[in-house]
DNA sequence: ATGAAACCTGAGTCAATGTTCAAGTTCGCG
DNA sequence: CGCGAACTTGAACATTGACTCAGGTTTCAT
């Protein structure tokens, strides 16, 4: 049982050496994405990728060990890359609403700009669950540390009951208001300016419903 | 172009014209909600589903024309069902906000009863698209209708801008709450009861979050 | 009863494609 | 340079599973 080098945790087995390896490998993932983005998991072929990358299609296994491992990368990159823009658009937030509107808006108007990354992460929830659901578990976390916090500043309302049962499923709520906002407004009808939409669906969350 | 006599829209077109026909149809519909929700659409085979329904391989194609067309009816026949079985939850509501709970906790516990649905309905994002946004779209036909009439009665606050604007994002903002909430605490944990998901909910989207 | 339509059977066809591998090319260190 | 490691190549392999079809069985209207 020989340990091997892994800088970062869980990717492929082989890290590139060479500035060439390194380069082919950026552009395979490049191609991936845009490969599953465009067809889906199962329509996308390793010939599309390597095809893309324009490399032959050996090229591809010394940098994977199969299309599934590709696949997972490309959600962990994604989802990554998903959570810093939303974090680095609400960093300056005076307070949760403000928050919660502005990371709303930078969230649909990151899925206009890269509709693969939306599919690519909602199509793992049948080829990588386990991915799937830690991309939402960490979303989640981080909402409830969010709102737990907005709450011990008074800066929400506690509701009823338990606080860690309603800060979780609050959470969830949220998370999926901005995921379904985001496909209606950001993927499938662009008819409305996120700005406006994320108005709308703060008004909700913050004023409620019910009339005074 | 002779038409074809069709009673229900766009089902197969194979409507079995004896009583073994019509029993024979029948199993493999179920068979395939079993096959596709156990296994995914692409790990599914008509083999297994054939195999589950006792019949053999070829009487498949005597109801279907392919794989694809089962799935889609499925997805039809689940979505009818998923909409009928909260419209009668709600049917005695006394306000929207009510309904609003009503449908929430029922939309959650139909999910645990019938796993099996959510994931085939959610997997036809990707095999299926149009069918999949026919029925969201259909839900959020609903929803403005539901919201827009609550609005004129005076129960729910008009909101700030256009109101159709409002009534449809709020639409769309309600339902991923809802999916979300299905997923989190009807398939993956059910760590909590349905009504008690449902009234954190149903406050979060009546009272909302600002601190009064 | 009877014959035609409906239904059932399951071995075989066939195309698609993920993965392997042996042979060649390029890189970079000493 | 020069040599071993890293990298590339693409034909070949192997599996898989959707779909066909020719022939047999059951149903049911007359």
């Amino acid at each position: 049982m020989a340990s091997r080098a892994e800088t970062t945790a869980g990717s492929g087995d082989r890290e590139p050496r060479t500035e060439r390896g390194r380069k082919t490998l950026r552009r395979l993932l490049e191609a991936a994405a845009a490969e599953f983005g465009e067809r889906g998991f199962h329509e996308a072929a390793i010939n599309g990728i390597t095809g893309r990358a324009g490399v032959a299609l050996g090229t591809f296994y010394t940098y994977f060990e199969s299309k599934e491992e590709v696949f997972r990368a490309l959600v962990r990159e994604m989802s990554r890359a998903t959570r810093a823009h939303v974090a680095e658009a609400v960093k300056d937030a005076p307070d949760r609403l403000a928050a919660e509107r502005l990371g709303l808006e930078a969230f649909i108007a990151f899925v206009r700009r890269h509709p693969e990354l939306y599919r690519i992460i909602e199509e793992a929830q049948f080829v990588a669950q386990d991915a799937y659901r830690e991309h939402y578990r960490s979303f989640a976390d981080a909402y409830r540390r969010n709102l737990s916090a907005a709450r011990s500043r008074g800066e929400i309302s506690p509701g009823s009951g338990d606080v860690e049962e309603t800060d979780e499923a609050r959470s969830w709520a949220l998370i999926g208001t901005s995921v379904f906002l985001g496909m209606r407004y950001g993927i499938w009808e662009q008819d409305l300016p996120p700005g406006r939409v994320a108005e709308i669906a703060i008004e909700l969350v913050s004023e409620g419903l019910r009339r005074r």
